[in-house]
DNA sequence: TCGCCTGATAGTTGCC
DNA sequence: GGCAACTATCAGGCGA
């Protein structure tokens, strides 16, 4: 009925400004990120490379990082699954 | 042919070096970002806030509004048509 | 001034229910294969299968089937773009 | 320990490679339907549709119909709970 | 420059 | 009710 805000509206109102504000300037940050690898993309083509291939690579890379020990893993689980569960893994991640 | 690398194969492979190198620090610093939205949105939730919305509301923000404007009237002329095969416009041929 | 559509409106009303129904009869196709999936999986775990093992499974059978071949492909790009296009290759799937 | 698999070995990896492979079946022709989807997509932006409002389109006649549906659904619930459901359902859309 | 293609991001659904 | 996988959408780069 108030014609002004409650407390807990203004709370609520700031919280969401804060919310989307911290959010929007994270994401202007990645957009600038964005440009750079632009920039090294467009740098690198002139100097001669496939950037096809470079994004290639770098994906293969990416994956190598953090996927190929998983399939590791995934062979483990594979293996159990199938009811053979002896391998004996002392090393992890 | 050599057996041997040439220097401009090196200095090619230097600079291919250079160039994932550098584009793979960009990627980590965006997915770092990334990881930094993720938490604002989990924290929003846990105050309360419908995720959903909110990234409605800051899709909202960026999206150019000319643009948005004219989205939606071609949006509206579809759904017409396909609701009412019979428009009265003034104008046509 | 006309209260009649006229021809190419008509016509265009035409085309955009075709595309419409047309997309809709595909996408009605998917959902119905996707629920298979889903009861598939749903079996398969009710027979003491691990889904996101068998996922995983799935996943890696099916980037042998057109990647692992496309990764060597990549390897030659990738020394061709170094200069040394020098690689024999006699085998293929 | 026997070098041979063990009956429960041998039926878990039938099931398994049945399981897989009616999987890999439905993906396929789950494939095939969305390279449909983009050959239509393709044509319309051809003949002068806006791609992007024709998904929007698309996506809200999805939603009403899945509305429609859950309607149905919780009227069909109702009708039962009396003990008379006398639904006779052909029409959709 | 236009259309295609791939990689990134957002939205949805199903499980725990 | 949170979380993770999957699907669909979107954007940017590349080639014709």
């Amino acid at each position: 009925m108030s014609g002004y805000p409650s407390n807990t509206e203004s709370i609520a109102a700031d919280q969401l400004l804060s919310i989307v504000e911290r959010i929007e300037r994270l994401q202007e940050e990645i957009d600038d990120l964005n440009v750079g690898k632009a920039d090294i993309y467009r740098e690198a083509r002139g100097n001669g490379f496939d950037v096809k291939v470079l994004r290639k690579v770098i994906a293969i890379r990416r994956q190598d990082h953090a996927e190929r020990m998983e399939q590791e893993a995934i062979l483990d689980l594979y293996l159990t699954a199938l009811g053979s569960h002896v391998r004996a893994r002392g090393d992890d991640e």
